[in-house]
RNA sequence: GCCCGGGUGGUGGAAUUGGUAGACACAGGGGACUUAAAAUCCCCCGAUAGCAAUAUCGUGCCGGUUCAAGUCCGGCCCCGGGCACCA
């Protein structure tokens, strides 16, 4: 055994091993307990990042630690190839999405693998390929089969210069970021999947998940967002657009009798029809269109209005309000139209006094002390009806009872239960996606792509010409026929969502010729540990557990639920700098500044390497390109190996918490591996030692026993239990501290004791750090076995056990003094004992004791005054 | 704007069920070894006062509950994630 650390000799040997072995391959085996082990797969973008790595070097521990606990662990890794990233480097580079796309994947694959993850590449999936995204579409011609997908008009971010759609992302304040040309909203048809069918399960079923974090949980709760309310009719004074009524819901209809006025989105059919004969209000429908679809900025932005001039029927009252037309309605959610309930509602509130229209108090506060001024804003709390005739008094719950009731007996609404989930728009209109599979009828109707003529596949070889889909501008793809009519293929592809929802499935039988192999399904699903990235606790998490749903009600898989255990990782911060270049920032490298610390290494300031020019500190941010302050993990693994990587990223924070970059603390990790080497390699030398018989041990020998198992408890609880990594490598090192300490080489049950240590910090360490632990066992287990074939140690219960124990002596809650005392050391002596201490004395002495605390095994609080 | 998180030394973090605030590291300071440097090893390291023992203060801010609060409750400030076409 070499004296040194060198990891660039020891890594691609025992990668090398565990390839030719094919060691992380693994088959369905009904004698085992299977774990399978996945992280959100990576989009293909060049090279890995520093989240990837972390992303997939805690799955990769977490796989490796529940292989040595003896089950048969699945941890498969893939590409989640299209999307529009690929369209823009193409069109930059001058190639092909798909050209750009496949050597990025080869790329990446040889950086995971230079990090050592034990994958199961046998199983690898592109999204991009037929035999991937062949089935998706097989799926989606089931789905609309079964009525569960459709067509309907929908939004869209229209670029009217560049002809195109625009994504949320293209859209740069409300302007197109090719040519700066104002966004319009259009409405065109569009796919969507009813995702609101089964809005009641997918609530329902978070239930069923309490291995998830709360706050995953409660966001996809909140996003469904299920509510009880009432949904009621105003009536028209005139007959508008062949109606005379209009519907509206409300979660409020305590507040119904505060009903000031109506507001209709633009595209609403009364509003377009009055609008045919008002032309101030078709130009203001005309400039609601120009403003952005996502919700956000719906949010923030100004609201504005128009009174359309026609009066609405209160359902109760029968009083007429004014209708008007809002910006912040839109016709794709609910029934496109809202009640106003100025007094208590803020928005309404504030579109109330800026169009001064009446503002009626309608709920008083329960709670004399809270005062109400609707001079300064809405009261929204939920109070006692005033003001609403026969229902004043009532509160909330007798209100919504009373009101939905009359308004039933009356004929006008009822109680109603609605979701804030929309249906699922999956049609994209952009190249690099799956086709959807449709043929479109030239007298405007549509067949689903039967299943012989599946694939449709996408033409790879396309030159892009940075505006428009290549298969929308190729007139010959689109021809096609069927049952000798002329159709045309559908021209728009698939959301990417489609298929990272159900690409953890496809691991279980990446090659069969079948969406799912269901014995493999079953046999591996659900997943037992899913890890990525807290940005994705909404929608990709939402879908994929729909999907999974979908896909059962297929029958292709027997479960409810694609993820039974949910880690949300942080992300990768590092420090930021730039200096001001004509008012602009110019962001530098990290690793191009040094960095001034004062004499108590506090940063006092930054210069540039190069030139010792002055720079700007720009805060700790997310790595990434525009910050110019991303670490390439390539380099580190060069200098440092993929073991040092591991564990610094490990070490650094708590899986969830975002991870600070910093190379000294990289080096600190290196210095740990180093030390941890030189102490078995030192260890190896003295020879082999004899067998630990625990009745020779003297008391530093059963300290040092004592620590070992401690520690071993300690990782086994932070691994599995707790997954928080760093502190189970914190423990490490502490092992290892006490080892260097305390080791007693010169005599044979202290050698002993020694080994045991060593062989403990090895093993709980193989996980995270697996190629110097390999080398490291093969010396240590002394028959040259595989640390990968090795079990998870347990400790040794005998081994804790201690005859004193240290306890606190608190006055009034602040720590005076502390004890050694026996640890069978009864209450009342504790007592005495607490009560006798000389700086205990101290503070009591002319205070009256009022009562004594005992917490066993931890504190006495005495309290006086 | 709405939903969900977070805020602890010079820095990353620890304190797991309300019970010793700062484990383990990084940075910094001092020392040993060395012709020297690197590497390695040892010691110190929240603030203030003090030679020291020690005392007081201290977990974003304000208030509360409790024998005891980083942890629980109420109100605020700041930072981050998501908001349905980035993935």
């Amino acid at each position: 055994m070499k004296d040194n650390y060198h990891p660039s000799s020891i890594e691609p040997k025992v990668q090398r091993h565990w390839e030719e072995n094919k060691c992380f391959e693994v088959s369905e085996d009904s004698e085992k307990e299977k774990f399978y082990c996945l992280a959100m797969f990576p989009y293909p973008s060049g090279r890995l990042h520093m989240g990837h790595v972390r992303n997939y070097t805690i799955t990769d521990v977490i796989a490796r630690f529940q292989k040595m606990q003896g089950k048969n662990v699945l941890h498969p890794m893939g590409w989640d190839a299209f999307g529009l990233p690929a369209e823009n480097a193409a069109i930059k580079n001058n190639t092909a999405p798909a050209k750009w796309t496949y050597s990025n994947t080869e790329y990446m694959k040889q950086q995971l693998k230079a990090l050592g993850f034990g994958l199961d590449w046998s199983r690898e999936v592109t999204t991009c390929k037929p035999d991937y995204y062949k089935w998706e579409q097989w799926f989606f011609t089931r789905l609309y089969e079964k009525g569960l997908a459709y067509k309907k008009v929908s939004a869209v971010n229209w670029c009217p210069t560049d002809m195109t759609v625009l994504a949320n992302e293209q859209v740069i304040d409300g302007c197109c970021w090719r040519c700066d040309t104002k966004v319009e909203r259009k409405e065109i048809p569009q796919w969507f999947i009813k995702i609101t069918d089964y809005a009641e399960e997918l609530l329902d079923d978070l239930e069923k998940l309490p291995h998830w974090p709360e706050q995953v949980v409660t966001m996809q709760r909140n996003w469904i967002g299920k509510s009880k309310g009432v949904e009621l009719t105003f009536g028209l004074t005139e007959e508008v657009a062949g109606v005379s009524s209009f519907d509206v819901y409300t979660t409020r209809p305590d507040t119904l009798m505060g009903v000031t006025y109506v507001t209709l989105a633009g595209e609403h059919p009364i509003a377009l029809e009055v609008a045919k004969n008002n032309p101030e209000l078709a130009t203001f429908i005309e400039s609601c269109k120009t403003q952005s679809v996502a919700e956000a900025d719906m949010a923030s932005m100004e609201k504005v209005g128009m009174d359309t001039g026609l009066k609405a029927l209160h359902p109760i009252t029968g009083e007429e309000v004014p209708v008007w037309v809002g910006n912040y309605v839109l016709m794709g959610y609910g029934t496109g139209a809202v009640m106003a309930v100025p007094a208590h509602d803020q928005r309404d509130w504030e579109f109330a006094r800026k169009y001064s229209l009446t503002i009626t108090q309608v709920i008083a506060p329960e709670d004399d002390a809270v005062s109400v001024d609707l001079e300064e804003k809405a009261f929204v709390d939920k109070g006692l009806l005033v003001n609403s005739g026969e229902f004043d008094g009532l509160n909330f719950d007798g209100a919504f009872a009373a009101i939905s009731q009359t308004l039933e007996a009356a004929g006008k609404g009822g109680v109603k239960t609605q979701y804030r989930l929309r249906d699922w728009g999956v049609s994209r209109q952009r190249y690099w996606g799956t086709p959807i599979p449709i043929f479109n009828l030239p007298d405007g109707g549509e067949i689903a792509v039967p299943p012989d003529r599946l694939p449709v596949l996408l033409p790879e070889d396309v030159v892009m010409d940075g505006i428009h889909s290549p298969i929308k501008q190729d007139q010959e793809w689109k021809k096609t026929e069927f049952n000798g009519q002329e159709v045309e293929r559908e021209t728009d592809t698939f959301d990417t969502f489609m298929e990272s929802s159900w690409y953890y499935a496809r691991f279980t039988s990446a090659n069969a010729d079948a969406m799912l192999d269901s014995d493999a399904a079953n046999y591996w699903l659900p997943v037992d540990q899913y890890v990525g990235g807290i940005e994705h606790a909404i929608l990709h998490l939402l879908y994929a557990r729909f999907f999974h749903k979908l896909m059962r009600d297929e029958g292709l898989l027997d479960s409810d639920e694609p993820f039974k255990r949910l880690l949300c990782q942080g992300m990768v911060l590092a420090d930021s700098f730039y200096y001001l270049k004509n008012g602009k920032k110019e962001w530098v490298a990290p690793k191009d500044v040094n960095i001034e610390k004062d004499a108590k290494g506090k940063t006092i300031g930054a210069t540039l390497i190069k030139t010792g020019e002055a720079v700007e500190f720009g805060g700790i941010t997310k790595m990434s390109k525009s910050k110019n302050n991303g670490v390439d993990p390539e380099s580190i693994i060069e200098s440092y190996g993929a073991d040092t990587v591991r564990l610094f990223t490990m070490f650094a924070a708590p899986p969830e918490q975002t991870l600070e970059w910093v190379d000294s603390g990289v080096e600190g990790a290196f210095r740990f591996l180093k030390k941890l080497w030189k102490t078995v390699s030192s260890h190896i030398k003295v020879g082999t030692p004899v067998a630990l018989d625990t009745s020779k041990l003297n008391e530093k020998h059963s300290d040092l026993r004592r620590k070992t198992h401690e520690t071993i408890k300690k990782v086994s609880d932070d691994f599995s239990r707790r997954q928080h990594f760093n502190t189970a490598i914190a423990a490490v090192m502490e092992l290892l501290n006490e080892i260097t300490r305390s080791a007693d080489r010169g005599t044979p049950q202290g050698l002993a004791v020694e080994r045991e240590a060593l062989n403990a910090a090895t093993l709980l360490l193989a996980p995270i750090a697996p190629h110097i632990c390999h080398e490291l066992w093969k010396e240590l287990s002394e028959d040259g076995s595989d640390i990968l074939d090795q079990s998870w140690p347990s400790h040794d219960e005998s081994a804790l056990k201690r005859s004193n124990m240290t306890i606190v002596i608190q006055v009034n809650g602040k720590m005076r003094d502390k004890l050694e005392i026996a640890v069978d050391t009864d209450k009342a002596t504790i007592e005495k004992l607490a009560l006798s201490s000389e700086k205990v004395q101290k503070f009591i002495a002319d205070k009256l004791i009022r009562k004594v605390i005992v917490v066993p095994g931890k504190l006495v609080n005495v309290v006086a005054n």
